[in-house]
DNA sequence: TCATGCTCTGTGAGCGTTCACAGTAGAGAA
DNA sequence: TTCTCTACTGTGAACGCTCACAGAGCATGA
């Protein structure tokens, strides 16, 4: 009652000083005891974790960065324009499973938000003056000044699919677009589909351009001539998933499926076939890709390509620690998922 | 050529002390120019300015914080069921707003999510640890362990909406659900409705009950009673919207308008009255709240009330800053802004 | 016996800052 | 002149931790 309470103000915490007295040995012990605990004696180590508990001391992540050179922390980095990713649910999948992976190992996640120059420019020289000690990047598309600087500058960088114009320098961890792609456009075969079209992603991205790829691959093989009227090409967007249905209704009117390079594009697809009066699956069958929550809010629910995001994160986060440890930088490609809905 | 090469590993940073030699003058002016910068003789000022772009110094925030016992940086805590934040875009606009606010203030933003028992555990000796210097919280609804011991801990505090159970002491932003739920039942009276119906949100929420509170409010205020059958309750999600138009619809027939306590949920409605073969506005008109993507993505698109998310984000961080720095608690209420669509 | 190795422990130094304090120089007042 | 006040500057100590090192105790082997 007398100085315990702590109304009001924040008492000084207890340090390894404290504990070390507590224990009855030395702050070298104490700090053995914390990290990994070699060459500590059961006693010792018995004594120091009560004494822990009883204190309720709990290390100064500052004071030992200071000596370290770690910051025990790591920077999540968002280049680019911020409302593409904000609508997409699946961006909120892989920060939250990367906050929790790094958790797990008591690191922190500092959230980067690059939108101006000014925000560029101060985020740049944080992360190079070492106050995080690695980097999870989602950059949008090509050449991004801000990851080649940290690259430059040789700070450990994950991107979250793989990076234009990086060089192969930088680890990177994404979903298999092309098998994906593959396995979409096998499905729609397999259900008797012959004049498939497509609407692409971004062609200045990796992924749009797998996508792509994977579409022209499995129609060649089916002995399908690649008809280039029915690809036209999109960014992701509703709005360019409305104008590319169009597109193609005009161009090929004898279209019976379409894959959609994104549930975003799709959505707006499926909103113009209905306007067009065709019925899906019936006349068209429409395919997505991402598996997004905007796959089962419309009728008919959405075929789609399931992209494993909570794997993502945590591959991400562990390829970034593996990095930071002195690892050399890697490449992780992880397995889609067709999901069959009610759209084909 | 010979030792300006950093490739592979990062080099020392410059500290302090390279400024002070490189400046001519001693750590303590550096340090003075550093924070605040009185009692300092302008040519110093300007020796050190030069001194601090030539070598690229940057201040170590550990050494800083481990004199001054401040980590300057704060959480963004996000306790209880993540899913229903991550389908809801607002969240996002809330969490870059803060990240943005803060970014201006030089101090980075650790998010900080409590999903299980264990992570709530290990946030909760982080932040009391003095990890950071204060909490943006965004906890969704009743009692929250970790909000309390935080509050009990002294630890400065800002929670997004009113929270429940934590007495006054601590300082919460909120928008203004009477008055919103209000201008929208104002609206549909306007336009000639009569038998208007609510959805509500959970009431165990401050956002739920106000909501209805304002509902009931305006009718009453018209001379219209509340007819009990006409309310109906939700949890925000789109299945309870779904949930509550069938009710609606079955225990009033007669129904001309509803409004619904969420987009999400105000989605769900428009499925059931389409699959009824309701016409909207016509038959019936629908209000939603938030204005969310979700308000726009679907036909009708929908006539809601804005939250405004920007400033909710940066008052945030304006109160929790102020805390920081001495000042008492405080709660903001924000107006909100009714946007008229297709759906009344 | 002494040397060697192994496990365990304590000690001092130092990480890069800020802060309190002491001290200097110059201006103005007595 | 001398004293006081103000504006400015430098210095040592401290923040809490880790790390390298030295050394103690004990067992093993020559």
């Amino acid at each position: 009652m007398t100085m315990s309470s702590n109304a009001g103000g924040r008492r000084k915490p207890p340090t390894i000083h404290d504990v070390a007295r507590e224990a009855g040995v030395s702050r070298g012990t104490v700090s053995r005891v914390l990290n990994g605990g070699h060459y500590v004696s059961p006693a010792a180590r018995e004594a120091v974790d009560d004494a822990i508990r009883r204190t309720g001391y709990v290390v100064n992540r500052h004071a030992r960065s200071l000596i370290t050179g770690r910051s025990d922390s790591v920077g999540f980095l968002l280049t680019e324009p911020q409302e593409r990713f904000f609508e997409d649910p699946n961006f909120n999948v892989l920060l939250s499973g990367c906050t929790q992976a790094l958790a797990r190992h008591d690191i922190p996640l500092l959230l980067m938000l690059a939108g101006t120059k000014e925000e560029r420019r101060r985020i740049t020289r944080y992360i190079t003056a070492g106050h995080v000690d690695g980097v999870l990047l989602v950059s949008s598309h090509s050449g991004d000044p801000v990851a080649e600087e940290l690259r430059a500058a040789g700070v450990p960088l994950v991107a979250c699919g793989k990076p234009i114009g990086l060089g192969s320098k930088v680890s990177y961890v994404a979903a298999d677009d092309r098998d994906g792609a593959r396995d979409m456009v096998r499905h729609l075969l397999a259900v008797g589909r012959r004049r498939i079209g497509m609407i692409t992603g971004p062609l200045d991205t990796p992924g749009g351009v797998e996508r792509l790829a994977g579409y022209k691959e499995i129609l060649t093989e089916a002995g399908i001539a690649i008809d280039e009227a029915l690809v036209v090409s999109g960014d992701y967007s509703k709005a360019s998933g409305e104008a590319g249905a169009e597109r193609l209704l005009a161009q090929a009117p004898d279209l019976d499926a379409v894959f959609v390079a994104s549930d975003l594009m799709a959505q707006g697809v499926l909103a113009v076939l209905q306007r067009a009066g065709k019925r899906v699956p019936d006349d068209i069958a429409v395919g997505g890709f991402d598996d997004s929550p905007a796959a089962t809010a419309v009728t008919p629910a959405l075929t789609t390509i399931r992209q494993p995001w909570d794997r993502i994160s945590t591959e991400m986060v562990r390829v970034l620690l593996a990095q930071i440890g002195g690892e050399d930088p890697a490449a992780v490609i992880l397995p889609t998922e067709l999901v069959r809905r009610e759209s084909t």
